[in-house]
DNA sequence: GGGGCCCATCAGGAACGCTGATGGGGCGTG
DNA sequence: CACGCCCCATCAGCGTTCCTGATGGGCCCC
């Protein structure tokens, strides 16, 4: 047993960490209780100390530190397996899209052929993961940068990215709010405002502050869904601003006004795996195309 | 068999495809030719898709993509098992660092503890992997950058980071060089020049491509060592121009000129894993203490 | 044509990994 | 306080896996 750390064995310790507790994670995994305790008893005598305390159940701190690996580990497991599979197999006609929901903006709306195409809407963070496990052939994500820099992508996945555009950013106000009139706005001027956290659907606040470096948001109301007309909606209703590329900024009863400071745009990037083919390299080639 | 990719099915297949070979492979692992055969068979099988031509042996597409992803896994599962050995096993006192030969700066040396530290100095592409696989506690890599721009990491393996220090680059050239008096060269006025390509030892030319974003650089001598005093002397001598951080650039018979455009600068970071204590805490305070 | 090397396949035995049963410990309940 | 319940650990037993050693076919070089 030189390489004890068979993946179903990682694969039982998250699920036993996630549920905190042996027999769930038995019940969940189809296994036996006897089987979840021997599949932990035999990584932790493989790695030499505890990883998880019984009652609670709940990770040790070397538990902890696994825990960070196993997760990206099984993702890239299921990378491997799903990239290795469209190889092999036939291009499918379809072409499966998932994209966040700012990342749809004109330009990559417009590059889709007529018909064909799946597209799939998902959170900003789980785009990559779609596409490198293949339930996505590709993937259209954004977010905050300086001009022409790249998006700094936490990619525990290995994909690779090509620019689909960026356009300016835009402060979505309430119409009679004080600031509504500015022919544009300074993150400064907006520093005791509230802005709605809507990490699904909006744009992540805290890549402004990697690139501004400066202090914390105060978020208002927290969004978790994925439709951005919500968001709009609650810019509007001045439950507090949102932060939108410049094509989506634009509701009732709401005024859009460009951010000019600090410098950033928002940015598209496509996110596809090595294989590309049929459908989903004509839709590069045309994204390319129009290539500013 | 719903698991099918085993890791040391996995490192079987890296081995055959590395070593062309059934046979050579099996005896690198401590198997037998049929074991090795078993292996593969049972990889393809798991797959749906051959993996390997036999006859020669070599990669299929299906194949080469799977590589792509086994190397990466395997070093994260060491990586993993590293990390908790760390927690596990009590703070081992030394100090092992591994480093990139133009990374130890005066700054960066002049935090290391008078004694109790091992030194690794290995090419810059090796130093993420010994971190991550625990030969070495922390790592040391430079690169170019845009100032005060981190470095971009082509990282496999999962590691922090933290800035440890910029400074400007210079141009090393012989002393007779027309260009030698110049207080400062572009690298428009470069374009004819011939470089040392010395990937171990000297700054990658690629990342200036990546920041400035024109063509290729005309490679001179290539020099594969990891000894400073040997690209230097090998500038002095005619060879080729060399890019080094300033505090690296200097030698007899040499000019050592900044380069004033594009706007980049040497800029030296710190690896690490999430677990650090003793010395090696030690080492990052002192570090963040001298920070400018 | 023969010998050597290579990979594939097969049979057998050891080792592994699962299940089902049993036991001890903690906690809420009557 | 005793009982019952739920949890995890351990054990025996059995089916499967996985490795070895032997054998065979294909290719190349001599």
């Amino acid at each position: 047993m030189l390489d004890g750390m068979d993946p179903h064995l990682l694969r039982t310790y998250v699920t036993v960490t996630r549920l905190a507790s042996f027999s769930a994670a038995a019940r969940e995994l189809g296994y036996t209780q006897s089987a979840v305790s021997q599949h932990i008893a035999a990584l932790e005598q493989d790695l030499g100390t505890p990883l998880l305390t019984r009652r609670p159940v709940a990770p040790t701190r070397a538990g902890e530190r696994l825990l960070e690996h196993a997760a990206p580990l099984l993702l890239r497991l299921d990378a491997a397996r799903a990239e290795v599979a469209a190889v092999a197999g036939a291009a499918d006609g379809r072409l499966v899209l998932a994209a966040a929901p700012t990342a749809l903006t004109p330009r990559t709306l417009g590059a889709l052929p007529p018909s064909g195409v799946t597209l799939r809407v998902l959170p900003r963070a789980d785009v990559p993961e779609a596409v490198a496990t293949g339930a996505a052939r590709l993937g259209l994500v954004d977010g905050l940068a300086a001009p022409s820099d790249p998006l700094r992508l936490t990619g525990a996945a290995p994909l690779r990215t090509r620019g689909a555009g960026e356009e300016p950013v835009h402060v979505l106000l309430p119409a009679g709010h004080p600031l509504a009139g500015r022919p544009g706005l300074r993150l400064d001027d907006l520093a005791d405002a509230r802005w709605l956290d809507a990490p699904g659907a909006g744009l992540p606040l805290a890549q402004l502050r990697a690139v501004h470096g400066t202090g914390a948001f105060r978020p208002s109301l927290r969004y978790e869904g994925t439709d951005v007309r919500t968001l709009t909606a609650l810019a509007g209703a001045g439950h507090g601003l949102a932060l939108l590329p410049a094509s989506a900024a634009r509701a009732p009863g709401t005024v859009a006004v460009p951010l000019t400071a600090p410098r950033v745009v928002h940015r598209t990037e496509l996110l596809h795996t090595a294989a590309l083919s049929g459908p989903a390299a004509a839709f590069v080639a045309r994204l390319d195309v129009t290539r500013s």
